[in-house]
DNA sequence: GCACATCATTGACTTGGATCAATGACGGGC
DNA sequence: GCCCGTCATTGATCCAAGTCAATGATGTGC
């Protein structure tokens, strides 16, 4: 393990963070006041399951892993962390040992946060501890979202939740027209699939009646099916 | 707009959501001495962006969208949210009006948490406040894991990311012993593929002389080579 | 030992979607 | 007007995995 000073981009790593990423730069300052940066080589291991903690990290680069050890000493793999995120900051929070060991993976380089900084700089701003929470929320929001994006169903159940989506604006009976604000490799993208593709299920679903296109005026003809369609990518509701 | 009575299934809707996971009994109370929990039909607005935020909500039925009109009266989806999860906490966090609209996308059943009982609760109790964002901490380390998982390249890839992870305990140079604590299948699932998958998967390892396996111990041979194919699963970092 | 159930392997086939490549339709600048 | 770049469509092909189905290995109990 070598150590190092902070250099700019440590820095940014940081910030860049959910936890720090609602501070101000005094705030932070404070919390970094004790900042150890220091690099691991493949294998070794930053702490160990049942010791006390002080510090939390922040993988600046390369992987840990996170793992417990039974009294029978079979291993068990808890998490992997990647670079930009962090670990064992919940151990701040809940109080308590380390209850894992961490190992790196590769070569590694880390940010440790003093608990001592943080809680220095946390335990009587309850304004601070508001605006993390909200960033926080808001960061689980994002990541649900992401989830829901890359297990729905197929391209062609999430193209027809799109519609349905947008067609809500302004419906006359079963059908709908809406307008196109983006190009369609914009909206391709926003629904996870190559251009080619979108244009394939959009073409399908012009032969099968369901929509028809005009310029950049969509018009759903038949709302009932189109929801048919999609509510088959919501079956783990 | 219909009102109801909160049942026991709606308490146990809010409970189960990490904004209320880590209350107690008697905080949980609090939070909940003005609950209003209300059906909407769809297509029902539920708030309207700019109006003044006085409720975050919790959906206990159905699903609901989060949407933004902007000047010129285009609309924007932010979100959709489902069953059992929240929307406009983070609009008590971080203060200001709602930022979007909420609207019922088919028949919906709301738990609506004053934030007067809310910020009554929370306010002078930095203790809820640490534990709440040890909550949401974990909580984002799971979604994290989940959409690992879900991305991690190919299924070869996530094959060697998991012997790679066995492995590391006892090895010998270049080389590794693993001994196979579940039958195929269970590890299989863990790796998210079929068992037939994770069959050919692992004959084409042995092929390539990466592996070799007899009885219910694996030896991995090629540690090296191993883990070029499992990195290549983790270009995105 | 035999019978039965679980586990594992292997092959043939299907499918959803990505990729590559060619061509057509706009649209805007000058 | 013409030319060029972005956007869109379409076809051909490829690939990773899932599915279905058949067959081989292992037990484990009795």
């Amino acid at each position: 393990m070598e150590r190092h000073k902070p250099a700019q981009e440590i820095i940014d790593r940081i910030r860049a963070n959910y936890i720090f990423s609602e501070m101000t730069d005094a705030e932070l300052q404070q919390c970094l006041a004790h900042l150890d940066v220091a690099a691991y080589a493949p294998g070794e291991i930053i702490f160990r399951q049942g010791t006390q903690a002080t510090r939390f990290y922040i993988v600046c680069e390369g992987v840990v892993q996170l793992f417990r050890t039974s009294p029978m000493g079979d291993k068990k793999v808890i998490e992997i962390v990647k670079t930009g995120n962090s670990f064992a900051e919940a151990v701040f929070f809940m109080g308590g040992n380390y209850p894992v060991h961490a190992m790196a993976v590769d070569r590694v380089k880390l940010a440790g946060i003093a608990f001592q900084d943080f809680n220095g700089c946390l335990a009587n701003n309850i304004g601070l501890a508001f605006r993390m929470m909200g960033g926080m929320s808001r960061r689980i929001h994002g990541l649900v979202n992401e989830i829901d994006r890359l297990t729905m169903g197929t391209a062609c159940q999430r193209l027809a939740f799109y519609l349905l989506e947008e067609a809500r604006a302004e419906r006359h009976g079963n059908a709908s027209t809406i307008q196109l604000d983006a190009p369609k490799h914009v909206i391709a993208s926003r629904i996870g699939v190559k251009p080619e593709t979108l244009s394939r299920i959009l073409s399908r679903l012009k032969d099968e009646g369901i929509v028809e296109e005009s310029g950049h005026t969509l018009t759903v003809l038949d709302i009932e099916k189109l929801g048919a369609f999609s509510m088959e990518g919501y079956k783990n509701c």
